[in-house]
DNA sequence: TTTCGCTTTCTAACGACGTTAGATTTCCTA
DNA sequence: TAGGAAATCTAACGTCGTTAGAAAGCGAAA
């Protein structure tokens, strides 16, 4: 049993470790550098190693977009800590955005439009989940019932996106990214609670009426 | 000089003709499928003519890119017909994810991180004027001093694009897409107009006092 | 210890890509 | 009608992702 342990151990040290390769090799050299043959040299294995390990190119990518989602929610649960609601949002807009901006690369790679919807969907929904839960939180602490929390949830999800790409999109540097997020933010949820007192109000006056 | 004029003409239909087929493959069959020997054989000619109407593939794709953004803007100008500021804002944003949704591979192309900052900024920047314009109007209509128009605009850019994204990048279909910026839009202006009537309550409460 | 067989790994190759050099053809001019 | 410039093509280079088949390594049975 022994010899088929180390075998599998072996095996799985490979894995990790062209892994760890393709990910430096993505962060510091860019998309564009990120061929077979280069991550199969840098863990000294010719190319069609890399193969036993993963269907495909697209299939090693995959795990790096995991990778940087997974990295992703620690930085948002990091955020989480935030005592405050409101500060938890508005700080977890800010980490948002300087993830783009400290792993451009990557986070370009975990947006790429080549990535099939479905996969990144899988990958990406822990985070989704996170935000889900913080924008309910959110909303109950301030009374402002949501019309579709799942909608809600993608609008933020897509400006805060939007505005991170402006980080390498345009020449907006990710500092402006950052700011310009947190009051893209603050202009939404208090857009928000303007539309739910007026409709409360509005209810108000009708019963009054 | 009938000669010379008569090249001149057949060269610069070339040029069009070429630039034709390549956006019909784009939109067609998607980037992927968007190679020199393809576009080459569909005007009927071998590989290597393409070179000598663009110094090489970035130089026609951005071609397509700046094509991309001029129809973009015909369909922003469209929208600026509409007479109430409001109403040709949400249009405004409605029309950009519709664009966004009926012509997916060039958008995407538009917005590939590949394509030079500079150069984007280049052939976006009519249509940045275009809506700083609008949200100029905007602001004068409502009274709402922005801080930096610049900024503001950068935001809802920023939102727009992220909220189109969603339309390829999530399984959010074009038509929700659409519903989501033209609420995004609506929350943040909402949202900047809360924030100017605070301060100005505050201003006048500091006055009084 | 030596040979067998399985696993691991490599070399070589395929087809497609962007791109370039050099041969070939086309077409105007003298 | 011959010469020369312009236009165009064929062939090739180096790179990519990927696969087939040879070579090597290595634990187990004779």
């Amino acid at each position: 049993m022994s010899i088929s342990t180390r075998r599998a151990r072996e095996r799985a040290n490979t894995h990790e470790r062209i892994i760890e390769a393709a990910l430096h090799v993505l962060e510091t050299e860019g998309p564009a550098a990120l061929t077979i043959r280069r991550i199969a040299g840098d863990v000294e294995y010719s190319a069609p190693v890399v193969y036993q390990h993963f269907a495909n190119k697209e299939a090693l990518v995959l795990e790096l977009v995991a990778h940087g989602h997974r990295l992703m929610l620690t930085r948002f649960l990091e955020a989480a800590q935030e005592a405050d609601v409101d500060l938890r949002m508005r700080r977890a807009a800010s980490e948002y955005v300087r993830f783009a901006g400290e792993h451009p690369h990557l986070y370009q790679v975990m947006n790429a439009p080549a990535i099939d919807a479905d996969e990144r969907g899988r990958v990406a929904q822990p985070a989704v989940d996170a935000l889900k839960e913080l924008l309910n939180t959110w909303s109950a602490r301030h009374d402002v019932v949501l019309a579709d929390l799942d909608e809600a949830c993608e609008t933020l999800w897509g400006t805060m996106h939007g505005i991170a790409s402006l980080g390498y999109l345009s020449n907006v540097g990710n500092d402006r990214a950052r700011r310009l997020a947190e009051q893209a933010l603050h202009a939404i949820l208090l857009g928000w609670r303007a539309e739910a007192s007026a409709n409360d109000q509005g209810r108000r006056e009708k019963m009054q009426g």
